[in-house]
DNA sequence: CGACAAAGATGACGATCGTCATAAAATAAG
DNA sequence: CTTATTTTATGACGATCGTCATCTTTGTCG
């Protein structure tokens, strides 16, 4: 059967969204097609209507979720007074933790994404450039290339901590990892010759009761 | 056929390597028991008999992968006047990041370990727990547990530079990924009040040119 | 030396994979 | 209103997936 026009193009939509999500939850390679398409509310057939292939869809969820996350993170650092700590209290937080679907990418799908084919990562790869250039902004630093440095040193503690809260099967130890870093970050992201917190173990609970991050749902 | 009792557990392990080395390398969807069988030299019949399921394979080939990683940088950290450095050295490299098989399984499946059954995830946490805490005595702080925050931290970085490194096809990006979290790492390492370094962007290349990690074969 | 047991080879199973040809059906164009 | 185009549904394809039953072969032990 047929569909409108915008009826087609809001399908099409409804396939990437729910790839996106899907691929973050259960793998690129643990959902197929037809799978997918049920998610949708299509049948199978359908698909190769409006993707070349499997490959093409990867790269083109792949890509949105980057765009995704990056502008809804800088959305909300751009409404906070300290950027800096926002960013570290919606991404080290068990909700993000438990959220792959709707999480960072990079953490949900990095070392999946490293073995694609070299479209998707291109695409991810552009579309991860803006964010890096974003927290570049956001971190302390004398000079523009010591700022990016830190900016890529940051978010690589963040997707890493997240990747180990996940693997873990051992609550006490994923939390471990979501706060070490997060103390890590703010210790660093202090001004200089702040005293650093004396006490080994002072509030680490208030920190996780943030909100979760959420994409924008077009 | 039937083979002699030694040569029947040697077969045993050497499945296991293949695997370890394997699911790094093509993921643990990327690799079938057949296929797998055929590259430890057998067949895919014989599978069976030394392993109950796939998953039971995942489970101790992803633990074994721990273990020597765990153990070679041990080893390795062990005959180095400077272990930070020395494990910053062997992590941080692009022999490292262009070579999945033989590195680190948590930057190589993190985000697959992490979707993967309580045996394997159980397995690998427990087996990662003495990493962490050998890491935490390399690093610098004054409490047992300040360090130990330290070493998560530390190993979130690494997994994260490594994660993003492999992600990214822009080669410059990629090794901006490593250096920078090289710098981030020793930057914090270094002595307390010590006077960071003032050039933004000085020797970086020197750092890449160590070793890559290697396992032990049994 | 002979009998048993066990390891691996062979082949097949049902399921699911990505892909595509074809049919049906409704919108868009005339 | 008619015609033609386009989108989805149906169903099938070969390949591969994990798994297992069966058989052959051979090491092991009485």
């Amino acid at each position: 059967m047929r569909v409108s026009r915008t009826k087609a193009a809001e399908n099409r939509e409804r396939i990437l969204d729910v790839a996106t999500r899907l691929f973050r939850e259960r793998g690129i390679d643990g959902i197929g097609v037809a799978d997918l398409m049920k998610s949708a509310g299509l049948t199978h057939g359908g698909f190769y209507g409006h993707f070349k292939s499997k490959d093409d869809l990867v790269a083109q969820a792949c890509g949105r979720a980057v765009v995704r996350m990056r502008d809804n993170w800088i959305r909300t650092m751009d409404h906070s007074s300290d950027p800096l700590e926002t960013l570290v209290n919606e991404y080290l937080v068990t909700k993000h933790r438990d959220n792959a679907g709707r999480g960072c990418p990079i953490a949900a799908l990095g070392s999946e994404i490293a073995r694609q084919g070299s479209v998707t990562r291109h695409t991810v790869t552009e579309e991860l450039k803006p964010f890096i250039n974003y927290l570049s902004e956001i971190v302390q630093g004398r000079s523009t290339s010591l700022r990016r440095e830190r900016a890529i040193a940051l978010y690589a503690s963040l997707v890493g901590a997240v990747v180990i809260a996940r693997v873990v099967d051992d609550l006490e130890f994923s939390q471990e990892a979501l706060t070490a870093v997060a103390k890590a970050i703010q210790s660093k992201g202090a001004k200089r010759n702040a005293p650093a917190p004396r006490t080994p173990t002072p509030r680490t609970k208030k920190r996780t009761v943030s909100r979760a991050p959420r994409e924008t749902k077009a």
